[in-house]
DNA sequence: GCTTGACCTGGAGCGCGCTCCAGGTCGCAT
DNA sequence: ATGCGACCTGGAGCGCGCTCCAGGTCAAGC
């Protein structure tokens, strides 16, 4: 069976599996950048590939690249995306990919986490600049520094 | 005049300033860093010497640092951090500043509304993971691949 | 049969953002 | 006066993640 777990691939593939260039179309990758990680052991296998030599990729890689793209932009670096990809081509290891894929969403929630603050001071300041052009004119003691308190006490 | 907007101060400050230890520790660099900055003209001015030649960060100093380093923290640029500089250098700039920081607070909201689809497909997997490994046992054909639907309809 | 364009491989190059190093100075404590 | 640690400058080096290039093959359309 080995089912996917996808219920919505990212682009319906043919039969023969996409080229290259579709599949980094499909997922938002370019065709080096493509290649690059297939040099790099992130994929589970190297595509496979037609009479030519060239790869076709299935629905099966479409999904684990779905996967690793998610990954990426989630901040995971290639190596961890590399550990990934060794543990999931040996069974038995799905624990350890657990661990890897909490400790890794720990840093994301507190990285959005972070940014949201960051996010509240940026706010602050262009509220600043806002009522500063607003209310009259830009004063020429200009409201200096794109700073701004950012938490509470330290 | 030129009262800096901060309503906390990132740390206590003494008059004759903090040396760039003290400084990097006070804003979360490196001394490195700091002095990188400097040269890559993302300060408003060269921190201001001490009889010796060193560097003295006074409290206008370390506020300008502070809002550098949320900038840099939500991902601004380099090159995007200098320009706020040049423009903060200039009086009657404030319209371009607050466009400069307009759009930026756009790529990072953007940036966190993708970051946040991606932590749910992240979660689904996580909880994925935990099913397998807490139902029975990880099944021989394990759940491949990192993916997981990410959006609803492309 | 020929052109065109997408693809192939191996490897070099690059932009970013630091980080480190060598060789030296300063100032405080012993 | 002598250490010591923190600081100085200019410049080299580096890790990451691609991106580009040369030189070649292949398949399809004209």
């Amino acid at each position: 069976m080995s089912d996917v777990l996808i219920p919505a691939p990212p682009v319906a593939v043919p039969p023969q599996g996409l080229s290259i260039g579709d599949a980094a179309r499909a997922v938002g990758l370019s065709v080096d950048t493509l290649r690059y990680y297939e040099k790099e052991g992130l994929l589970l296998d190297p595509a496979p590939r037609d009479g030519g030599g060239r790869r076709r990729y299935g629905e099966h890689d479409l999904a684990w690249l779905a996967g690793l793209v998610m990954l990426r932009e989630t901040g995971m670096s290639i190596a961890d995306v590399r550990v990934m990809a060794d543990l999931s081509r040996r069974a038995g290891t799905e624990a350890e990919r657990l661990v890897v894929l909490e400790r890794h969403r720990e840093r994301v929630v507190a990285e959005m986490e972070r940014t949201r603050r960051h996010l509240a001071a940026l706010d602050t300041k262009i509220a600043s600049y806002r009522a500063a052009s607003g209310g009259y004119d830009a004063s020429p003691h200009s409201p200096h520094s794109p700073d701004d308190q950012e938490e509470g006490p330290r």
